[in-house]
DNA sequence: GTGGTCTAGACCACG
DNA sequence: GTGGTCTAGACCACC
């Protein structure tokens, strides 16, 4: 069984899923430049969905330099933890910045903001997704 | 002229707009208990959008007791901005949590966190969206 | 101040608020034969709702036999409680078999039915609506 | 043929006979966790009905967590029966819980309302609506 | 093929 | 005038 799941239940886009999780992946330590991704169709039948879907995932990797696909080889994973890591915490500051914005225009104090944040990250698990 | 606007531009859904900015007003003050909303017919010429889609708002508002509607007589605001303020904190909360979550699995620290999250504040102007 | 009120957020249509209202007025001995009614306008301005709403409510109270209008001298009380309540336990049962009716389908058993409809006579308060 | 019919004559909104249609297919164990529904298109052509009406009542089974929808594949069954006999129960009781109070105001006694709920469940017939 | 949203326009009950 | 429901038909994204 693969590292890599998907949730049905989630709105987000299953394509977008599979680049979030496999980033993911590369983040944690558990993939690694070199390493080889499943196939497009194994990963597709594990997972009881459409290879296209895997298709539009690896593409989408592979256009943002996070993987390598080889005629006949498959896919090898290029980028390591530290790039991605960088764009990651670009993506985080945005998303902090719209959050930040949002309690501001509903009369949310920068106290409960902080305090919120700082529990927040008090509470998550550690690896966890 | 009403407050109620719409962006078409805006890839979120013209009704979820209008639930947002209804709220909004509220949570700004523009609104409060026992305001009458402008009708839906009005409102979608008004706008230049379909009853139908302003109907989906209000029922959507109805729905989670935001405002009350009455056949044949409008509708008015119900939640005072407090209600709201305290809804609207637990979603930020939650959101916090995810944010928190994804950054410790990208092995982002404390530190970087706590620092983009204040930024985060610092940088987003007052009241405008 | 009346006795008789509306409630806006009931789905049920005002008129047969009223209707329903002034039933029980009767039966629970608040207004007797020959008592007086407030008068169509009065109690429209009172309740700040249309008067045509009021006068709906009379007219199906004239058109059942439980109260009489009189040119220039206003609505009076004609049944008394004791005919009134007949035609309510009529409704009643009916009403019951049909939750009776819903509850088979549903698996409960008669067990849980039972149990439920003594409970709900048990904890009901007096005379309070 | 699908099991899940309308009444065009019954005052009932239609989306509304879709929800409880396809609630009382889950209570009687015709439909099952996991099982499929009709999607959208066909059965509004079956039905001959507008799609968006089977749209809206679809949404609000997912939004009662009743039913699971996802994009391009169709919706399927997530409550067991025994979670909606719970609810159904709940229902029943606060609508039991209204008669009997109406019952009380009315003047009529326990006796006569313990003996109208058993004839009234004892009249209906089984399992046919 | 699937669901999700939106528009246009109609009808009803109610005030 | 008001809201509520339904139909018809279109478009989009996704599988």
């Amino acid at each position: 069984m693969s590292l890599i799941t998907v949730d049905f239940r989630d709105r987000k886009q299953l394509f977008e899923q599979l680049v979030d999780n496999i980033k993911g992946l590369i983040l944690s330590g558990e993939l690694s430049p070199d390493d080889k991704l499943p196939s497009v169709r194994s990963l597709a039948r594990e997972l009881g969905i459409n290879p296209n879907t895997i298709q539009k995932a690896y593409s989408e990797l592979e256009r943002t330099g996070v993987i390598m696909t080889i005629q006949g080889r498959g896919s090898i994973v290029l980028a390591d933890a530290n790039i991605l890591r960088d764009e990651q915490e670009e993506r985080l500051v945005s998303r902090l910045k719209q959050i930040a914005n949002e309690a501001k225009n509903s009369g949310i104090t920068k106290e409960k903001y902080i305090k919120a944040a700082l529990e927040a990250w008090a509470k998550v698990g550690g690896k966890d997704e």
